[in-house]
RNA sequence: GGAGCUGUGGUGUAGAUGGUUAACAUAUCGGCCUGUCAAGCCGAAGAUCGCGGGUUCGAGUCCCGUCAGCUCCGCCA
């Protein structure tokens, strides 16, 4: 049965041309005064004719207006400094009692995030005076008319980089953190990421479309947010958590070349790396099958390194099955910057006397070890703590042994041999000074802890440079203990492949799905995957997952009824917005380069969300609020 | 749902073993000061130590609870 496998694109030979072809766009950020539209008024008409950062010798003698904000203030008596600040970066101005005293006493009352309009002549500083540290440090402003446009409170914080203040005053009053100099820098790096893609996409043909932020909720994946519908009490919309419906309904539309850089809503806990709105590349295709999708993709990361960071990614990435990357790296994401592979010792584990490993491998399981590189360092303690992380992580235990002179120390030495011993040791290429780890356990319990461990335990140097990753060949469903019943691993829209399709009835797990994740440096930066283009094949899917007939007609039966208008065979991809330009800043978070983002517990410090709403908001959705429950 | 860490003038920190005026830096305000760029010097004001209980003659410090933030596990197709 044809289930939605691509076929290449024949009529050109697209991949070699992404592969080759470098947009030749650059998109640089303009300075304004260069902007080629003249604004009908003309621009920053009276307050102001220049950008403080962008001012240089060549402006020496000029007569210009600046206007910003008050930075530091260098108050000398009859003479003051003060660091005027706007977007593209400050200016030295100089108020001097000799050249007017009402000036100056006005000068005198400026005071941090005051907002002024000052004109004035460029002049070169003499030798002496120049500060190097500014780009701007040649020059200085002497400021003969000034007007105070608004006056400001004491800020919170300093309004200047590298500053060391709680995260929840930053974020209370973040319109003053953003007016910091590194974050805007964080602005314009995000929207300069922002419309390479744009510029790249409309170069290869695709088309923006946008897709509703009310839209219907659906069984799978994850918690959605809900919006209840006035007209229709006891109804919700979600909103979406990601446009995945609607992209594949464009494919149906003949679209055949579709992306959309798109809010995506997920109610779940968060971390550093998600926040419950981010936001997606996200890109539909018809007949283009995967290598073209591939070639694109890494196109256009390879295009946003270079042009941000001036680095040559080399293409095409590596490719690793999803079994692969859990056996050598226990991750579904894994971090190639270094080495230190988990080793399958299931054929040794199995002649020990060690009945944890044997019994795991009688069971099924596996037995893997991690070699910790001079690990003889971690104390008893130490270990005692991974032990503990372990066992918090799913494993029952976790056995250690210290490599020495003589061979192993460690309680679980006297069930092996010496040759066994030596045997591990060989494998595991350790030597005198290292500790190995072992984990005995399901498959997936030990790959998923000895994983958390490699990167816990990752050597400090680690290479620099980006190592991308397309991690492939996942499986289509896992089974889930808890509802008993199997899931979509990616999502149910998921294409299996045609190899595999005889494998979906007599044993479900085995089954591998057309998709994919790109993964860069232990972080997932983005998903996709062919999907299904033939309603049977689709309703057989909801089938598996549990969903019956009418619930599926229920929940999809649009998409189903649009599968069999003729759709095309399609796939896509979705890419992290937000964690890639986090990777592009090298912050460790994303919530500093979401310009209002919001906490752990998902609300906004700065405008209070979520809160109450009025009881005749609630009235009119026809909603009443349950009472907390009280502890018993 | 669970675990760990953090919470002291506006801000960043110090306050071993409980002991009475909670320290320092910086910002703020006032004074002096014409080449600074983290300007400098002098002075002043500014804190019921996140909140609520408890133990104690006495709590910033110990105990319990609670709130907020951060990180992680679960969760996130």
């Amino acid at each position: 049965m044809e289930s939605g496998e691509q076929q290449e694109l024949p009529r050109e030979s697209l991949h070699e041309k992404l592969l080759q072809e470098q947009p030749a766009e650059k998109a640089a950020v303009r300075p304004p005064e260069k902007a080629e539209v003249t604004l009908p008024a003309p621009d920053i008409p009276d307050k102001k004719t220049h950008y403080c950062g962008l001012l240089n010798t060549g402006y020496v003698n000029s007569r210009i207006r600046l206007a910003g904000w008050v930075g530091r203030r260098r108050d000398h008596g009859g003479l003051i400094f003060i660091d005027l600040r706007d977007r593209s970066g400050v200016m030295q101005l100089v108020f001097d009692q000799k050249l007017g005293a009402g000036l100056f006493e006005e000068s005198e009352s400026l005071r941090s995030e005051y907002v002024v309009a000052v004109e004035g002549e460029v002049v070169r500083r003499s030798e002496e005076n120049i500060n190097p540290a500014l780009p701007t440090g040649e020059i200085e402003l002497r400021v003969e008319a000034m007007e105070v446009l608004n006056t400001s409170k004491t800020p919170p914080f300093y309004i200047e980089d590298d500053i060391n203040v709680d995260e929840n005053l930053r974020l209370r009053y973040r319109y003053l953190d953003l007016r910091r100099p590194e974050m805007l820098g964080r602005l314009q790096l995000r929207h300069r990421a922002v419309k390479l893609v744009r510029d790249y996409m409309d170069r290869y043909d695709f088309l923006e479309v946008e897709t509703p932020m009310l839209t219907r909720s659906t069984p799978e994946g994850a918690r959605d947010f809900l919006v209840p519908s006035r007209p229709h009490p006891g109804d919700f919309y979600a909103l979406p958590q990601s446009p995945q419906l609607f992209k594949q309904l464009l494919m149906v539309s003949g679209v055949e070349r579709y992306f959309q850089v798109v809010r995506c809503f997920r109610d779940e806990d968060l971390r550093a790396d998600r926040q419950p709105e981010f936001t997606q590349i996200d890109i539909e295709t018809s007949f283009f099958g995967i290598e073209n999708l591939f070639a694109l993709t890494e196109g256009l990361v390879a295009l946003l390194w270079k042009e941000i960071h001036g680095v040559e990614i080399k293409r095409p990435f590596l490719r690793m099955p999803y079994s692969e990357a859990m056996n050598r790296f226990g991750s579904d994401k894994p971090d190639l910057r270094f080495a230190m592979e988990l080793v399958d010792l299931n054929d040794l584990a199995v002649k020990s006397q060690f009945k944890v490993f044997t019994s795991a491998l009688e069971g099924g399981g596996a037995v893997k070890g991690l070699r910790v590189k001079g690990g003889q360092k971690m104390s008893r303690k130490d270990l005692d703590d991974l032990t503990l992380l372990a066992r918090q992580l799913g494993a029952r235990g976790l056995a250690w042994v210290f490599v020495e002179e003589n061979g192993w120390r460690s309680p679980i030495s006297k069930f092996f041999d010496d040759a066994l011993m030596a045997d591990i040791t060989s494998r595991m290429e350790a030597e005198e000074g290292d500790v190995l780890l072992f984990v005995a356990d399901r498959w997936d319990t030990t790959c998923h802890v000895l994983g958390y461990l490699r990167r816990h335990l990752a050597p400090e140097d680690i290479a620099p440079e980006p190592h991308f990753l397309w991690v492939v060949d996942f499986p289509l469903f896992h089974y889930d203990d808890e509802e008993q019943r199997y899931e979509s691993d990616h999502h149910p829209f998921t294409a299996p492949r045609v190899e595999d399709l005889p494998l979906l009835e007599s044993d479900p797990l085995a089954v591998r799905a057309q998709a994919y994740d790109l993964v860069l440096d232990g972080v997932e930066i983005g998903g996709g995957s062919t999907r299904i283009h033939d309603s049977t094949v689709q309703s057989g899917i909801f089938k598996l997952l549990g969903l019956s007939e009418e619930e599926s007609r229920e929940k999809f039966g649009f998409l189903l009824e649009a599968l069999s208008y003729g759709a095309p065979p399609h796939g896509g991809i979705a890419l992290g917005l937000d964690r890639l330009v986090a990777l592009l800043t090298g912050d460790e978070s994303i919530r500093q380069v979401i310009p209002f983002p919001k906490t752990a517990a998902a609300s906004c410090l700065m405008t209070g969300a979520p809160a109450g709403v009025a009881g005749k908001q609630l009235e009119e959705l026809k909603l009443k609020l349950q009472k907390q429950e009280e502890e018993e």
